[in-house]
DNA sequence: CAAAACATTTAAAGCGCTTTGGAGGCAAAA
DNA sequence: TTTTGCCTCCAAAGCGCTTTAAATGTTTTG
């Protein structure tokens, strides 16, 4: 069923059906409702490809993932981001598409997106300290929003992004105010961003009582269950071990926790872990009472957020560029307790 | 740059532009080399809406996500499905379009995407073993296949599935020569069809060695992490506690083996574990040896042959379904191992 | 050399929708 | 009665591409 066919059975002009459905209000009520019904009825949706020629809004925003990065972009975050972002799409009666490209093809990609038109926008995911991917995209002139911030890109954009650097100096500061001086950092890869201002907020907590930094305890990697685990197990065996472990992902919070249990150790009395938590759905932090501290942020919620930010930088392109910085609350599970008195 | 432009551009009409750009024969090679030269000059890419109402092709592939079933559906799986399925797409040139939907919404959204048309087809996720989808989607006539598929179904349909059964039957007949009898089954939801699978298999293996599957044994739940923990340590207060589980999860299994650990018990020497393993790239089973034994089977492989799977049934449309069942293989960790000999 | 065959190229229609610029009908105003 | 203005509705152009049917120019053939 297209529209000349359904004005042909209305009896009325394409025009005016297309009108009617559209809300415009050179139509009379009584023929809208006529026309609405019957384009019910026959279960009338028109052509997007058609819609989108004649209006030129593809209606449709896109997600650039780069594949090689799949370890740190096509991870569990990923998934509740998108279930996120997804929402707030169809709310608006947007599509999203996705493209999944390698590594070195990510510009030709951005320039063939904006060419073939087939999307409003585009979300910009894992963004780097320094992304050139910013820059290219503000010449090329695509509207698009970053979910997170790139530190060396001065040219204003829109974004959203979790305080990172005041979770994990809040986080930093709780740990330090139970008594612990030796704490760890198990952070993500410090080319990210987000990891970048994690350490940022840790080393500027340590710094306000004087505390040194101190290199052996400070990891930047990918995070997984294994090198939560690994790390635990090779700074356990320093002269002086950390009492306490400062965790950016879940996931590598749960090889921390093995390699604790490992050691006879007792989270929450002999080492304490703080995790950040992004909140996803088949990953909870326990049930009523949170297995983890953490620094607890929604992804999800981030999804929708930025996604619904996007769009009403597409629909008011004129605007200047929004951004979002979201807070994460610190809740307080029992991974974490005063420092244990050592010699 | 669009192709009135670009052919103005080169002093040529469309139509032969467009041949030249398309690779039909009716052009000479030297105005091709032109064409084919100019346009990468101005970097000219068909838009790619008007592209799809003349040909009637889409040129992309939609996945609906129930939002609802997010825990079963949105979960770490999925992030790998979509990236190995990404790569099929790109690799023919089509996009990914993705449609979150309430679950009502379901049919609804199904219905949509054929009547907008812009789709060529689409993937249906995580059948159930009565799937209404499915017949639904032939109704319609919009192509399609499932990633596994609906036991109670009888039509023919595309689909592309691991051995469940096979692969849960091999699993326990590996425990029971390891001398276990108690196997505890820490399945999904066994309304969706791969767990119910999985659960015919393990029976079976039981059955051709006359022992009773025990209800008391036998789990589905959702796959957290501690969903796993807990049944362990349900099952091991248990009179005649279970020495070996089988689970269908690596992050069901991790909370397994945090249950093991804790009760003082040792994973390969007390208790036997095998888990299914997707091969998610963020969640390794181990490194060289596999910690745990495992039947494994890449979801991000799936993704891919499944859109390859399906492409081809959108090419030739008249071609009957198409299916492909993987084997799961079986990798043995450091995870299993006799069964002890308890009184 | 004319006719037929072929190789290139083009004009124009069409995909299904929106939107501009009118047209027709009718009630209110002059 | 004529004029004005409003309310409905419509014909047709246009979005950027593909594709059919036809027109050119170029060889080859009888």
């Amino acid at each position: 069923m297209n529209l000349k066919e359904l004005s042909a059975l209305l009896g009325l002009s394409q025009t005016t059906v297309s009108r009617a459905l559209n809300g415009y209000p050179e139509v009379s009520e009584a023929t809208r409702r006529r026309v609405m019904q019957v384009a019910d009825e026959h279960n009338y949706r028109p052509n997007t490809r058609a819609k989108a020629l004649a209006t030129g809004r593809a209606m449709a925003i896109g997600h650039v993932i780069p594949l090689s990065t799949q370890h740190e972009m096509m991870n569990p975050i990923f998934g509740d981001f998108i279930a996120g972002a997804g929402e707030s799409y169809s709310q608006a009666g947007y599509d999203m598409v996705l493209s999944l490209v390698a590594d070195e093809d990510q510009s030709r990609a951005y320039h063939e997106m904006f060419a073939k038109r087939n999307v409003d926008g585009i979300v910009l995911h894992a963004p780097k300290m320094q992304d050139s991917r910013i820059t290219m995209l503000q010449e090329i002139g695509l509207p698009f929003a970053v979910h997170g911030r790139a530190t060396d890109v001065t040219t204003p954009y829109s974004w959203l992004d979790v305080n990172n650097t005041s979770a994990f100096r809040r986080a930093t500061d709780f740990l330090l105010d139970l008594g612990h001086h030796r704490i760890c950092l198990v952070n993500g890869q410090e080319s990210m961003d987000f990891a970048f201002r994690r350490r940022e907020g840790y080393a500027a907590a340590l710094q306000a009582r004087d505390i040194a930094p101190d290199p052996a305890l400070m990891f930047a990697g990918e995070m997984t269950e294994v090198y939560g685990y690994d790390t635990v197990r090779r700074t356990q065996s320093l002269e002086t071990p950390p009492t306490a472990y400062l965790v950016s992902s879940i996931i590598a919070a749960f090889g921390v926790r093995r390699a604790i249990e490992e050691l006879g150790l007792v989270m929450g009395r002999d080492v304490s872990v703080i995790t950040h938590d992004d909140d996803l759905s088949y990953l909870r932090n326990g049930a009523e009472v949170p297995v983890f501290t953490a620094t607890r942020s929604s992804v999800r919620d981030a999804g929708r957020r930025l996604a619904k930010l996007l769009i009403s930088q597409i629909e008011e392109p004129c605007a200047s560029p929004l951004t979002e910085l979201l807070e994460a609350e610190l809740t307080v599970g029992r991974s974490t307790g005063p420092a244990p008195h050592r010699t």
